[in-house]
DNA sequence: AAGAAGATTCGCT
DNA sequence: GCGAATCTTCTTA
């Protein structure tokens, strides 16, 4: 698959485009010659104001990257479980991010496999914590640019397109029912239930 | 200083 | 489907 880098002048600025933006875009992932990558089929976005984003009461040492420029990655821990990927999504100095829910896995899939502990494609990045640990993602990436090669980048590939559906996102209790949560319909790699993924959109325009 | 909540996952029923 | 596990961060319930 021939991907090329995702240039910051490219990016949406404003949290609920680029998270629909990144649909069907790529994340690469690259260490000691290895290479993973996978196509992003979920997002959700944490737009300024919003009482579900980490950014909410400010920027403190945890939340920092999503205040920076877009296309800064933000990686936390969350559950005791869990590392989060997130991209920053507004302009440098205001809050937003856009949180990466689910991959379809294209290439290293055995190198997912060994991250994960896991062989079933499905299960490998189907979850936000699932894909950091499918791509050996931690707080060493936080602040990190998503937009310049490295050991983590954005790509597109082209002629592709695909349709997206919206739904409210998961697992947040304030301004739960706002649509900002992003997803390929049909996809078994998206995570969450059939109900929330069953509103179509329709298709959009390539990339 | 202590406690509760949290952008989750996994195993069991 | 439900609940425990696990730990960082923020609040004082």
């Amino acid at each position: 698959m021939r991907l090329r880098l995702l240039r910051r002048k490219e990016l949406p600025v404003e949290s609920a485009a680029l998270a629909r933006f990144l649909i069907g875009k790529f994340v690469v992932r690259e260490s000691r010659g290895a290479r993973m990558v996978g196509r992003i089929v979920e997002t959700e976005a944490y737009p300024p104001g919003d009482l579900a984003a980490h950014h909410v009461r400010g920027k403190t040492r945890r939340n920092a990257s999503l205040f920076a420029r877009p296309g800064t990655a933000y990686v936390y821990f969350a559950y005791g479980s869990s590392w989060m990927l997130n991209v920053a999504s507004e302009p440098d100095g205001v809050g937003g991010g856009v949180l990466f829910r689910a991959l379809e896995p294209i290439e290293g899939i055995e190198r997912m496999q060994r991250n994960r502990g896991t062989l079933a494609p499905r299960d490998l990045a189907r979850g936000p914590g699932r894909l950091a640990q499918a791509l050996d993602v931690d707080k060493r990436f936080d602040g990190i640019d998503l937009c310049a090669k490295g050991p983590i980048w954005l790509a597109a590939a082209s002629g592709s397109s695909a349709s997206i559906g919206t739904s409210v996102r998961i697992g947040i209790s304030k301004d739960a029912h706002r649509p900002l949560r992003f997803f390929v319909p049909g996809s078994p790699f998206v995570s969450g239930t059939r109900k929330l993924n069953t509103q179509d959109d329709g298709p959009r325009d390539g990339m």
